[in-house]
This record gives structure tokens, sequence and C-alpha cells, in this order.
RNA sequence: GCCGAGGUGGCGAAAUUGGCAGACGCGCCAGACUUAGGAUCUGGUUCCGAAAGGAGUAGGGGUUCAAGUCCCCUCCUCGGCACCA
């Protein structure tokens, strides 16, 4: 292949140039309320990408493509006369720079601002009209300052149940303080810290050897890490906690006033796990003195009761050590021994295979009064519910093989049909042959029987209730987010331990740094990293004022530095734990907003406007069944369907009820880009070697042709593979654009072409052309809106077809087509607007133009004419002609007449501008 | 197993929501211009058939004047979840 090639249009000279006047002029700067500039007449769009973690690996072909639908939706927005956000930043802590790090002996701070150059600099060779003045990157200071304090806003709240949303502590403490005048100091701390919604806890919970820190369940998969596929183990660790559970009914009632897509809703309500039940209370039969006597177990059905035939406990519940008889004493320290060490990979592996032990006790079943024996299981989850559960071995698929496997009896009390009449019954008298497990009518269920899955239900809480032996409850699968990280490379807590007790720093006291550690290599054990900081962990006060500026404050490591501090008198020792990636992109929409903010994490006018569209204060919204505010468009991929769109909502959730945002919901649109695939058709790794970087696209093609491709593939949803003979297609409609406007000249030069010529008029002399022209505003225009680029791009290529067979062009037509393919090639069509509108200005601050209705009505119009559904002829007739016409004219067709001589016109059904169909027979 | 998204030419895909199936692009075929063509332009291209015609949107059934689109059943692919009582 000769590189020395001719290029068909000089895309390596102008996109450069382009890219330089958009920087210069900042051209997509958009000025926040109260700055020069700004425009409080238009309408404000947020349009927002999810930002990436900068990799070393740079981008590949499947950042850019939500970006470009982004880039495009902005650019349309602001030719449409709306004010702009469209931001970008980095998502730049985390584990994988940490690794490098630690592999290649350089910092990752280092490491980190070497990708994000690099991330960055591809980006604009892709020519996006980002605000650059608004890049956040969650690792500088300035940024993480506001994370830490978002934390210690977390930690001085606590969720009121009453008002249904979170509340200082200082009003938790004085409620405390006036309901038991005497409590001691230490026993209101307790209190009140077992309620903060940022919290220590001392939960078992995922460690990972390998990485040398604890994951929350999410980042788990089949017991193994989701980063680097490493085993992990439960153990129990002190850990901070945040407590999301609190918000689980909001979470999920809130999504209905969100325009998302309705398979991610499911996806975050599924995760979410509601269920409504019934707790009920299982007395121990023989209780020894002294102990708590009743068992507690959550079910959703306790219309079956009266099935329950024996009880199962988490082996790590808290009564099997009390329960446990002497005969069985060793069967049941070697299975609880056994199921903690086991990981939870093995757990899983073991899925069919159910496995227990009797514990010797027994309970009694607070309906029948029969003894039924205790059994510990590892298929009972300890963290779900009560951690024991009532066996229903008729009516669940897991007691059913539990059952069978222990030969523990099986009691059928839920008949599929009406067997028995209300208030009939007996005794079981057979084992059933199959588990049911549906909804059905209560049998061998004395009072209950006869009645219907959902009466019995509630008749049966009914009666557990009267008697105090149970109650309804909703059960809920979502934990609380294990938030600490043994890691170097994060947010460190802002929060210092004395004397056993943790304390939140002040305000003025942020950012906390991390110290210049040159070894931040995992411990090996649960100790962090951070831990090899000794004179950072003694905590000294250090005060900021309001408004400092600290972007400065985290330098690269400097011994003299570290050596220079001061001895320290204070007791006080400093969080070792920093957060989770997590942290950092819960937020960073907002920052976006108001990024060089140093008095608040973002400015109140700044985050009303770009989240209500008001600068105006006004009471904040209240309904969650009207849409939210918010981000207008947010654009990503499915990976984050559950993690950072449900952190990043509970985050905002908390700053809502405190009143720091004005809106309940931060992305009121959210919607997925597909996947894109290597040319095999599968997924791009570097295993498989089919990985597409965007920067050789771009030398091969230009910017323009890669984004234009990333739109033309397919639907934005949708999974497509990658072709590379697919962008010389839309390159060759870039060049044809090219030669509309650009021809030849002897020398070889390209020059504006003698073909394009001012034609007065020409839209009325050549309807056909404007007919074209102005379908295709028409089209690109709502095709935009719906985000259905592909389809918009097909028009414009019949647009540049039929332009090509013009001679002459008119000057004004290039120029609309100009103006429309502008935010999807913008490189290319500011080069050809510039030769054919010199002066005009840029393109980029034009209105997106007009289409004339008119001219898209036509005087007569083709019919197809079927006989019995079938296509058999074709007719013209006039637009308004009457119904009766048609019929005429359908029927005296010669192809229409072969079909129905012989046979009887039985109908004709006219659709007015669409067919004709003459049913015959 | 459960949840979700899909299945349309040789390929990527369109189809005003029940109204001409295959727009647009790739590939392929033919022609034009050319010393040349992996450039450009013009035309053709769902399948079977010489044609008339017939068949056709994973498969089967149904509703309808009319179904890719609506309803029922079956199969397949991809993504996610997976003992949550």
């Amino acid at each position: 292949m000769s590189t020395d090639r001719r290029r068909p249009f000089p895309f390596d000279q102008f996109e450069p140039r382009w890219q330089r006047v958009w920087d210069e002029r900042q051209t997509f700067h958009t000025p926040n309320p109260g700055e020069p500039g700004f425009d409080a007449t238009r309408p404000k769009f947020y349009v927002l990408d999810m930002f990436p973690y900068p990799s070393g690996a740079g981008l590949h072909v499947g950042h850019p493509e939500g970006y470009t639908a982004t880039d495009i939706i902005g650019r349309y927005k602001k030719m449409r006369g709306f004010n702009v956000l469209h931001p970008m930043g980095w998502d730049a802590f985390g584990l994988p720079a940490e690794q490098y790090a630690i592999k290649t002996g350089q910092h990752p701070r280092a490491t980190t601002e070497a990708n994000v150059a690099n991330f960055k600099s591809q980006l604009q060779r892709i020519g996006f009209g980002y605000d650059w003045q608004r890049e956040v990157n969650t690792t500088d200071p300035a940024y993480f300052k506001w994370t830490q304090w978002i934390f210690v806003q977390l930690y001085n709240s606590h969720f009121d149940t009453e008002k249904n949303c979170a509340r200082p502590v200082s009003e938790l403490i004085e409620k405390r303080k006036a309901e038991f005048l005497n409590e001691s100091e230490d026993k209101r701390r307790a209190f009140v810290d077992s309620h903060r919604l940022a919290y220590v806890s001392d939960a078992p919970v995922n460690w990972c050897p390998e990485l040398g820190t604890v994951l929350a369940n999410e980042e788990v998969i089949d017991g193994k890490s989701e980063v680097g596929g490493h085993p992990v183990e439960r153990r129990p660790m002190r850990q901070w906690m945040l407590r999301i559970t609190a918000y689980a009914q909001r979470l999920i009632d809130e999504l209905d006033g969100l325009d998302w897509p309705e398979s991610i809703k499911i996806h975050q309500r599924n995760w979410i796990g509601r269920s409504e039940g019934a707790e009920v209370k299982f007395k121990i039969a023989d209780c020894p003195p002294g102990m708590d006597e009743t068992i507690t177990v959550f079910t959703t059905r306790p219309d079956t009761l009266y099935g329950a035939t024996y009880m199962v406990l988490a082996p790590e519940h808290v009564l099997v050590e009390e329960l446990v008889t002497e005969e069985q004493a060793t069967a049941v320290e070697e299975y609880r021994e056994k199921a903690t060490r086991k990981s939870d990979l093995e757990r899983a592996e073991l899925t069919k295979d159910k496995t227990g032990v009797f514990t010797g006790a027994f309970a009694i079943n607070p309906v029948s009064g029969e003894r039924i024996p205790i059994w510990i299981a590892d298929y009972v989850l300890t963290g779900y519910g009560t951690g024991a559960i009532m066996a229903v071995p008729a009516h669940d698929e897991r007691d059913w093989e539990f059952a069978r496997k222990f030969a523990l009896p099986i009691r059928e009390v839920v008949s599929p049909e009406p067997r028995l009449a209300l208030g009939g019954g007996g005794v079981c008298d057979a084992e059933p042959l199959e588990c049911f497990h549906g909804e059905g009518y209560a049998i061998h269920s004395g009072p209950l029987d006869g009645l219907p899955t959902a009466a019995a239900k509630a008749e049966i809480i009914r009666r557990l209730e009267a008697e105090g032996l149970g109650k309804k409850t909703i059960n809920f699968k979502l934990r609380d987010w294990l938030f600490s990280r043994q890691r170097y490379w994060g947010e460190p807590f802002p929060v210092v331990w004395e004397n056993g007790k943790h304390r939140a720093l002040d305000e003025s006291e942020l950012p906390v740094v991390p110290p210049a550690l040159t070894d931040f290599k995992p411990t090996g054990t649960p100790e962090p990293p951070l831990s090899k900081a000794k004179d950072w962990v003694r905590y000294q006060p250090v005060h900021h004022e309001r408004g400092d500026d600290v972007s400065k404050a985290f330098p690269l490591p400097s011994l003299s530095e570290i050596e220079g501090v001061e001895p320290c008198h204070s007791t006080a020792t400093r969080e070792l734990n920093t957060m989770p990636q997590w942290a950092g992109s819960c937020w960073y929409y907002l920052r976006y907003m108001d990024n060089k903010n140093a008095d608040r994490f973002v400015g109140a006018e700044a985050e009303r406007y770009w989240t209500t569209g008001t600068t105006s204060h006004q009471s904040p919204v209240t309904s969650h069944k009207v849409p939210h505010g918010g981000v207008d468009l947010y654009v990503g991929g499915t990976e984050h369907a559950v993690l950072h769109l449900l952190y990043a909502r509970f985050w905002h959730k908390v700053l809502f009820d405190l009143g720091h945002v004005s809106t309940p919901e931060p992305f009121q649109r959210l919607v997925n880009q597909g996947l894109i695939l290597g040319e095999d058709g599968q997924k791009m790794s570097k295993s498989r070697g089919n990985v597409v970087n965007p920067d050789d696209v771009i030398k091969e093609y230009g910017a323009d042709a890669l984004r234009l491709y990333e739109m033309f593939m397919g639907p934005l949803e949708a999974t497509k593979p990658w072709s590379m003979s697919g962008v010389e297609g839309v390159f060759r409609f870039l060049a044809r654009v090219w030669r509309l406007v650009m021809e030849e000249n002897q020398a070889g030069e390209w020059q504006r072409s003698a073909a394009v010529q001012d034609v007065p008029d020409w839209e009325q002399s050549n309807k056909p052309l404007a007919k074209v022209v102005h379908a295709t505003i028409k089209k690109v225009g709502e095709d935009i809106e719906d985000l259905s680029f592909n389809t918009a791009i097909a028009q414009m290529m019949v647009c540049t077809n039929a332009l090509t067979a013009e001679n002459p062009r008119p000057r004004t037509a290039m120029q609309l087509l100009l103006q429309i393919l502008n935010p999807f090639a913008p490189h290319l069509t500011e080069e050809l607007w510039s030769v054919v509108n010199p002066n005009a200005g840029l393109l980029a601050d034009l209105a997106w133009p007009a289409y004339d209705p008119e001219l898209l009505i036509e005087d007569e119009i083709e019919l197809p004419v079927q006989v019995n559904g079938k296509l058999r002829e074709k007719i013209v007739v006039k637009k308004d002609a009457a119904q009766s016409d048609i019929e005429a004219i359908a029927l005296a067709c010669p192809r229409v007449l072969e079909h129905t001589t012989g046979k009887t016109v039985r109908k004709i059904v006219v659709v007015p501008g669409r067919l004709v169909n003459i049913v015959a027979s």
C-alpha cells in the first residue's frame, strides 16, 4: 500500500486546524449564570458522558461511540439555541493505576497524569466540542476535598424513618437526650454511631488476599474479584459502610419519573430486591433457662406455615452455639468451620448439592404446635432476612431438595386447584410427588383451608400479629455499601481515631491528602498501605482557609518533606483505609457545573441552573412522579446499570435531603450505547488481537470519518461489529461531499468547484432538488432528537447523491447540507463552509436551518394497488383525489383486471395516501 | 433456572408503528472515462424462475382486507443475575 497516495480530501491538514480554531475561540465554552457572556434567555441542556478511567492502553473505538453521540447532540442543541453543558473529566483513582505503579515502580500520580494527557489528546483529535474549562479529575485535591466533604455529610447524618429522609445527627442527639435523660455519654454515642449514614461495622467482608483489599459484594463475581479474577474469602474486618439500605424504597419508587431504558430500571429494582412477607417467631422446644427462647424467620409465604416441617439457620447464626446439643456439637462445629472457610466460589460451585447438619435442637411450629428439628445449612444466608428460615419442602425448591436428601417430612399445604372448602381440611395423608411453588389454595392448614394464597397470607399475618407471634415485613436484597478499601490510590477518609473512637474532620481540614509514599504495595495483611506512612498516620491538625487553592497540595514523593515533619504530640491517628473508586464518580456531574468553586462542592446558583433550568430560587422538586430535572441526557454503557448509577442516585438523594442540591434524582434521561465488537464479531480484547485504535482510523481516514462511521454502524444502543470497509464507505461519502464543493485544478490543487453557483430562487425553479434538501433538513433534525444517527446519515447520503447529479449546484443548497452535516462531520463542513461562504463566521456558531414544509407537499402521489393483499400495480393520483375516483382508477388498471376478472370484487380498502387493496374472490 | 435484549439479503442495517419488505452503506456484477485503476461516474443486485409468476422477515399456529410489526406456542443467539426464603 502506498503511503504517499493522494488523499481524496486533505483531512489531515484541515482537521487539526479547525480543532485549533475551536480551542482558540473557546467555541464550546459555556459560561455559568453570572459570568460574562451568559445568556439567561436561552434554555439549558446538560448532556453528559460517563467519564473514562484513563488506562494506560488509551482509547479504543468503543469510547468514542457514546462520546460522538453526545457531541452531535451537544452541537445540535447549541445550534438550536440552548446553553449546552457538555463536559469531560477523569475517573482517575483506582486499582489498575496502583497495580501498574507497583509493577513499574512509578508513582500512580505520575502514570495517571501521563494517561490523562494521552486520553485528552486522543479525544481532542476526534474534534469533540467539550468545554475543557470544566474538566475535572477525581485525583485532584481540589476535587477530592469535596468527595471527602460529602463523606462528612454522610457521617453527620442519619436516616429519619418518619420523615423518610436524611437529617443531621444533631437532631437525633437532641431527640435522644430528651428521651433518655440519664443516658451516659458513651451509650448515647454508641446509639448515634449506629445510626449514621456512614458507620463502622465488623461484619464479615470479601477479602481478596491477592489484591490486598476488601471488595464490595458487587465487585465479587462467582467468588472471584471482578478485577483480575482472584479468589476472595470472607473474613470479619472493621470497615466503613454506607447505609444505602435506608434508601432502598426510595431508590425503587423514584425510578418511576425517570426517562431510562426499562431494562435498566428492572435491573435496579431486581438488585434492590424488595420482597414482602412476614417475620414469624418460633419457640425453641425444651428451652434451656436464661436464653432467648425464640427464633425469628423471614418468609414471603407465611400462608405455608402449616407446612413448615423443619427450620434452618445460617451456619453463622448467633443462636447456633446456644442451641446445639452435646451429641451434635462436634458435627455442627465442623460444619460451621468448613462453611466459614469456604469461599463464595466454592459455595457457588456446590449449588446443586445441599449440605447441612442437624443441631439436635427442636422448635415449635407456632400454628400446628408440632416439634420440628432445627438444622444449619449454608444454603441459608446470614445476610438476608433474619438468617433463619422455616423450611416448607412441599412448596420451596431448595427446601424440597434438602428434605429429600436428609429424609425430612414433606407436607403439602397448597394446592394448585381449590380442593377443599373453606374451613374443611384434615391432616396430610401422603407426601406430594413434586414441589409446587406457585400460588394456589391452602389445604391441610386449619383455618386457612380453601383460601387462595393472597388471602391466606393476609389471614395468617392477621392471626400472627394478634398473638404477637409475627408481623408483616418487607425485606430487601440490597446490602449496605462496603465503602473502605486497603489501597493507596484512593481518597483518604476525613476521619481520625482517638481512644478507639472515630471523629470526622472539620471542613477547614479538608482535603486530607495521601502521604507521599514511595512504597505503597499492599502490606500482605489487612493493614492498609497507608500504615507505612508513620508520620502521616499521627494526626496533626491542618487548617485551610476557605477558598484556598488546594490543587497543588499533592506533591510527588520527596524525602526531605517527609522527614521534615514535626514530631506530633497528638494521640489521634488517621483512618488508614481509602475510599473505593465509585466515590469520585458518585458526584462528578455536579462538579462540572462549577468546577472551580473553592467554597462549595458546587455553587448553588450554578447547580440550580444546570439541573432545573432556572436561575431564580424556587422550592425544590418534591413530587417523584414528575420529571426530576438534573442531567438532560446521560450516555454510557450498561456495565454501570446498577453500581455507579445506584451509588450516584443514593449520594444525590442524601445531598437533596440535606438541602445541597435541587432535585431528588441526578439523571433525568439515560441512554446505553451498545458494545462495539471486533471485526470477527467477538468482544474486542488485547488477547484476541481485534482491538481497533481510533488513532489509526484517524490517521487513515480522518476524525470525521471515524465519527460518522461510529454513528452509521447501526442504532446507538445495539451491539455491532466494527468493519473497516464500512469506514471506507462513509469516508467515500465525505469525499463526495468534498467534491460537491471542490475540484482539482491543473496543478492538482483543490479549489472551489465551478459548478457551485448562486442560483436565485432555486427552490422554486428546481422543485425536486428543493424537496430532497428540505426533506433532509426535516429528517436529520428529527433523527438527531431521536438519537437515530444512522438514518440521519443515510438521508444526508441521499441528499448528497441528489446534489452530485446537479449542475449548476445552488450555493445555498450546499450551505444547507453543510449546516446539518456539521454536528456529524464538524471539520469537513467548517472547511467547506469557509470556502462557500467566507467571512460568515464559524458554522458551529450558526443556528440550525429551518425547512419549508410547503416544499415537501406533493401535488400527485403514487399509490400501490393490491389485489388480495398482493402488490399488482402502482397508480398516480392527485393528492386530494376522491376515494371513488381512486377506486375507479385502481379497478381499471390492466394488471388489476388480470387478477379480478372472473371474480367478484367484495371490498375495496382505500387508505388515503397509503395504498389501495381490492378484495376479490 | 430466572430476568433482559435480540433473530430481516452474501454483510452492517431501514421500514412514518398494522399499509409497497430490504432505504442508506459494504460487497458483488455490468458499463463509461481512462496508459492504468484498489480513483471517479452510471446502472443492476432478496431468493427460485428464461419469462409469466411464485416464495420470502428463526419455525409453527392465530387475529385482520392487510402482519417484520399484534396474540399464543417452539427453537436459537447475546447480555445480566444466580440458593435472597
